[in-house]
DNA sequence: TAAGATTTGTTCGTATGTATC
DNA sequence: GGATACATACGAACAAATCTT
C-alpha cells in the first residue's frame, strides 16, 4: 500500500503541454494519492517532512502545493503536535465564492438569474411540502415577521429584501437534493450581495413588499398542509411578479471577486 | 494611486477568528487590491520582488499567496522578461472542477441531477429556438450521427451515451444565459464522468438509443424552425424518458475529487 | 505554571530555468 | 549567442502554535 520513496512527479516538462509548475504537479500527485487511498474527511495526510522525502522536493515547493489544495478547500492544516494536514470537506461558503469568481467577468443579468429561479424554486417547494418539521416552518415564519410593515426608507427596504432572500436561502437548506439546494442558495447570495452593494429598490416599493409577504405566508401554509402542487403554483407566481418588479432595475449583476 | 510601502496585512492574528496564515492574508490583500483597482483580465500585477517590498513579506510567503490565487483561477503566471502575474479569467473547466469538489462527498443521486435537468433543459431549448446559426445546427446533427445504429456492445453503448451528453453540452454552450449554460454543462459532465467510470447501461439498452436519437432529431428540427414551445415540449419528454430509463441504474453519483 | 516535544510557519541567501531582445 | 528580466526552486536556520507532562 504505502509505496515509499519518490512518487511519480514528472522531472521533465512534457512538450506541448502548457507547462505546469512543480508545486502544481505535486498538488496533483497528492490529490491522486488521496483519491487512490480513498481517504475520507478528516483523514490525516503525511507530514510536511514526509512529503519532502516522498516527492523529493524542497520544503517551499511542498508548501506551495499544500496551499493550492487548501485554497480549493480540499485540505485543512493545523500546527502543533497532532497537527498536520487533513482531508477537508469543501464548505458551502467556499464553493459559492469559487463559483462566484467564475461569473465575475460574465456580467450576469437579473433576467438571467430569474430565468433559473423561476425554473428551480417552484420545483424545490413542491418536493418540500409536508416534509418540513414544525420548528423549520416556524423559523420561516419568523423570517417573514422581520418585515411586518412596508419599508419607510430605502435602507429599510434593502434590509427587508435581504431578509426575504434569506427566506429562500433557508428553504434551500432543507432540500434533500443537495445540488438543487446549493443552486438556490447561490442565487440568493448573488442577489443579496447585489442588494447590499448597490442602490436598488429606491424609492421604496410598497407593491413588492405587499405581494412578497403575502406569497411567502401563503407558501408556508401550503408547505405545512403538505400541498406540493399549491406550493409550486404559489412560488411560480411569486417568482414571476418578483422578476417583473425587478426588471426595471439595473441590468448588470457583478458577482464579487471572492471571499476566501 | 500606487501607495507604496507595506499594505494592510494584519501583523497580529485577530482573536476568535480561525486564524489565517500569512500567505492567505496576503492573498486576500492582493485580491482586494485587484478589485479596488478595477483590474481587468490580462492586467499585470506587480512583480514578485515588488510584492515582497509592498507587503513586507518573504519570497516564500508571497509565492504561496500567488499559488493560492492561481489555484482559484484568478491569476496566471509566466516566467521570463515581460513575464509576471496577470489577472486571469476563471476557465469553465476549472469552475466545473472546483464545484465538483464540493459535491465529492455529497453523494448526489441520478434522481437529483435529473430533477434539475428536467427543470432547466426545456427552458434552455425554448430560448434557443430560432437563435442558432446554421453551422451550429449542423454540428448538433453531426453529434447525433455519431450513433446511427444501436450499440452492439456495452462499450459502444457507453460511447454513444457520452456523445449524447456532448449534444446537451454543446447546446448549453450556445446559451445567452451564462449561468444556465454552465449548469447544464456541469450536469452533463457529471453524468459523463459517471458513464466513463462505472459500468452503467449494460446490457445495451436499445430502447434508450431509439428514443434518445428520435428526440434529438426532432429537437434540432424544432430549433431550426424557431418553434420554442415545441422544442420545450420535446426536451421535457426527452428528459422524462431518460430519467425513467436511468433510474433502474446505480443510485450514487460520486463526482471526482478534482482535476486542476 | 512551566518546560519540552512536535509540527507547521516564515525568512533569507543562493542558484537555476525560461523567455525576450 | 549573450545580456537581461523575470519566475522557479533549493536548503538551512529560526519562529510560532499547540499538545503533553
Amino acid at each position: 500500500m504505502t509505496s515509499r520513496k519518490s512518487e511519480t512527479v514528472p522531472t521533465k516538462a512534457k512538450t506541448g503541454e502548457p507547462r505546469r509548475s512543480r508545486p502544481v504537479q505535486v498538488a496533483d500527485a497528492i490529490k491522486d494519492w488521496v483519491v487512490s487511498q480513498g481517504l475520507r474527511k478528516g483523514a490525516r495526510l503525511p507530514s510536511e517532512t514526509e512529503m519532502i522525502a516522498r516527492y523529493a522536493r524542497s520544503k517551499g515547493t511542498i508548501r506551495e502545493a499544500m496551499r493550492i489544495l487548501e485554497a480549493q478547500g480540499l485540505i485543512e492544516t493545523r500546527t502543533g503536535p497532532g497537527g498536520g494536514s487533513f482531508v477537508g470537506e469543501v464548505s458551502v461558503e467556499r464553493a459559492r465564492a469559487l463559483l462566484g469568481n467564475y461569473f465575475y467577468f460574465k456580467n450576469l443579468s437579473i433576467r438571467d438569474i430569474y430565468q433559473i429561479r423561476r425554473a428551480l424554486e417552484p420545483e424545490l417547494v413542491a418536493t418540500l411540502a409536508g416534509q418540513l418539521a414544525e420548528p423549520a416552518l416556524v423559523e420561516l415564519e419568523t423570517l417573514i415577521d422581520q418585515y411586518p410593515e412596508p419599508a419607510a426608507t430605502p435602507d429599510e427596504e434593502r434590509e427587508q429584501h435581504i431578509a426575504s432572500l434569506k427566506f429562500h436561502s433557508r428553504l434551500a437548506d432543507h432540500a434533500d437534493n443537495e445540488l438543487l439546494g446549493f443552486l438556490i442558495g447561490f442565487m440568493a447570495q448573488i442577489l443579496s450581495d447585489l442588494t447590499v452593494s448597490r442602490q436598488l429598490y429606491s424609492p421604496p416599493n410598497v407593491e413588492l413588499w405587499q405581494r412578497g409577504r403575502a406569497y411567502q405566508m401563503d407558501l408556508v401554509r401550503a408547505l405545512r398542509a403538505g400541498d406540493g402542487g399549491l406550493a409550486r403554483r404559489i412560488m411560480a407566481d411569486h417568482m414571476e411578479t418578483a422578476q417583473t418588479l425587478m426588471e426595471g432595475q439595473e441590468e448588470q449583476v457583478l458577482t464579487r471577486f471572492f471571499a476566501e
